[in-house]
DNA sequence: GCCGCCAAGATTGTCGACAATCAGCAAGGG
DNA sequence: CCCTTGCTGATTGTCGACAATCTTGGCGGC
C-alpha cells in the first residue's frame, strides 16, 4: 500500500510550506515532537523531512540543539541575489542561444501583458508575470545545474522576495529592465540578453537594500 | 562520551572521501548492509551519511532502489564548470574590491611559483598551486554563499578536474590566464578580474570537452 | 543578595527489529 | 519457444524504545 508513501512526502512538503508561508517565523524553534503531532506522522519522518529542508537552507540544524528556522540576515540575502544575478545571467545567455520562434512569441506575449498589468496597476498580477517570465528564461536556457541553484535560492529568500513585488514603484524600474531581456533574447544575443539581465537583477539587489533600510525606521 | 559523535562524524567522511578517491566507481551501488560492515557503524549512521552526500550531488538514492554513486556526464561536467566559470567570476571581482596589500604579495607569491613549477615540469606542484590560488581568491571576495557553491560543485567534478590537471600542455595555456587574474585582482579592477577567471574558466571547458574526446578514442 | 552548582524535565541522538518493496528465477500457459 | 505470473531472497523504509545531551528551576554557599 503506497498511502504511506504519499502521507509522507505529502507531510514533508506541508511542512515546507508551513515554513515558506512564514507559519514558521525565522529563527523560530522546531521541536520534532510538536511537528509529529501536527503533521500525524513519526519522529522518523519528520527528521527526514528537517534533513531535506537543511540541505534547501531553510532551516538549520545544531546538534543536540535542534532545528530552527534559519535566519537570512540582509548581507546574506544580498548575497544570495548576486548569486542569482550571475547564475540567471548565464541562463539569460544561453536562452538566448538557444530560443525557438515559438518561445520568443511566447515572451512577447509575457512582455505585453506585464505593461498592460503596470498601466492598470495590477501589482500582483505583474509579479506572478514577473515570476513566469524568469520560469520561461530558465526553461528556454535548459540549464539544468544553474536551474536547480536558482530555484533554491529562490526558495531562501521568499520573504524578501515577496516585500520587494510589493515595494511601489518597483514596477517602473524592472518593467523596462524586462524588455530589455525579452528583446536580447529574442534577438538571439547572449552578450547583450546576460547584461540586460545581470542589469536586472542588480537593481533588485539595490531595492533590497532601500526596502531593509525603509523598515528599520 | 563523545566518542560515538567523533566515530560517526569520521565514518561520514571516510565514506566521503572512499567516494571522492574514486574506491567506488561512479554508478556503483552502494549497499547499506555493506557500508555498515565497512565503516563499523549503524545503519543509522550510514543512511544520515549517505543522505548528507546526497546533498552534496555525490550519490543518488532512488525510493526503494538505494543509493549510487552519481554518474556525471560531460554535459553535465560542463554544466557544473560554467556554473563555477560565473561563480568564480564574481568571486573575482569581489576579492579585486576588497584585497589587501598583503593578499596581495600572497598572490604575487603565488604566481611566482606557478612559473616556477612549471619551468620546472612539476605539473603535480602546479596542480596544488592552482587550487591553493583559487582558495585564496575566495577567502579574499568573502563570499559566504558564492563559495558553498563552489565547493559543492567542486567535489562532483574530482574525476574530471584530475584528468585535466594532469593533461600534458594544461600549464602552458593556464599559467598566462592565473597571471592575468593575479594582475587584475592586485590593480583592484574589478571588471578585469571578473573577465580574467572567466576566460580561464572557459578554457578549462574546452580542456574538459577536449580530454573527453580523447579519452573516447 | 548574588553566583555557581545540582537535579529533573524536556529534547535530540542512536539503535535494533519489523514491514514494505524490489530483482531475479522458475513454473505454467499460450 | 516466449511471455506472463507468482514466489523467494535481498535490500530499503519505518517505527518505537532507550541513551545521551541540553535547558531550566531551585538550592546552598559566599
Amino acid at each position: 500500500m503506497p498511502a504511506d508513501d504519499q502521507k509522507a512526502q505529502a507531510a514533508r512538503e506541508a511542512l515546507r510550506d508551513a515554513i515558506l508561508s512564514g507559519e514558521y517565523l525565522p529563527g523560530e524553534r522546531l521541536v520534532e515532537a510538536q511537528l509529529c503531532e501536527r503533521f500525524g506522522i513519526s519522529r522518523f519522518t519528520v527528521r527526514a523531512a528537517l534533513q531535506d529542508l537543511t540541505a534547501d537552507g531553510l532551516v538549520k540544524v545544531e546538534r543536540n540543539k535542534g532545528a530552527h528556522v534559519r535566519k537570512v540576515t540582509l548581507d546574506e540575502a544580498v548575497e544570495i541575489t548576486e548569486v542569482r544575478m550571475v547564475l540567471e545571467g548565464l541562463v539569460a545567455a544561453r536562452a538566448a542561444a538557444r530560443v525557438t520562434d515559438a518561445q520568443a512569441s511566447e515572451l512577447d506575449e509575457i512582455g505585453l501583458l506585464m505593461r498592460r498589468a503596470v498601466s492598470a496597476g495590477e501589482f500582483r498580477r505583474y509579479g506572478d508575470l514577473n515570476q513566469r517570465l524568469h520560469g520561461l528564461i530558465r526553461t528556454i536556457g535548459g540549464h539544468h545545474t544553474a536551474d536547480s541553484i536558482i530555484e533554491t535560492l529562490r526558495g531562501q529568500l521568499v520573504r524578501h522576495q515577496f516585500m520587494i513585488s510589493l515595494h511601489p514603484g518597483r514596477p517602473a524600474i524592472s518593467l523596462p529592465q524586462h524588455e530589455r531581456i525579452i528583446e536580447a533574447i529574442r534577438e538571439r544575443d547572449p552578450k547583450a540578453a546576460e547584461s540586460a539581465m545581470r542589469e536586472h537583477i542588480a537593481s533588485v539587489i539595490e531595492a533590497l537594500r532601500d526596502i531593509d533600510a525603509t523598515e528599520l525606521r
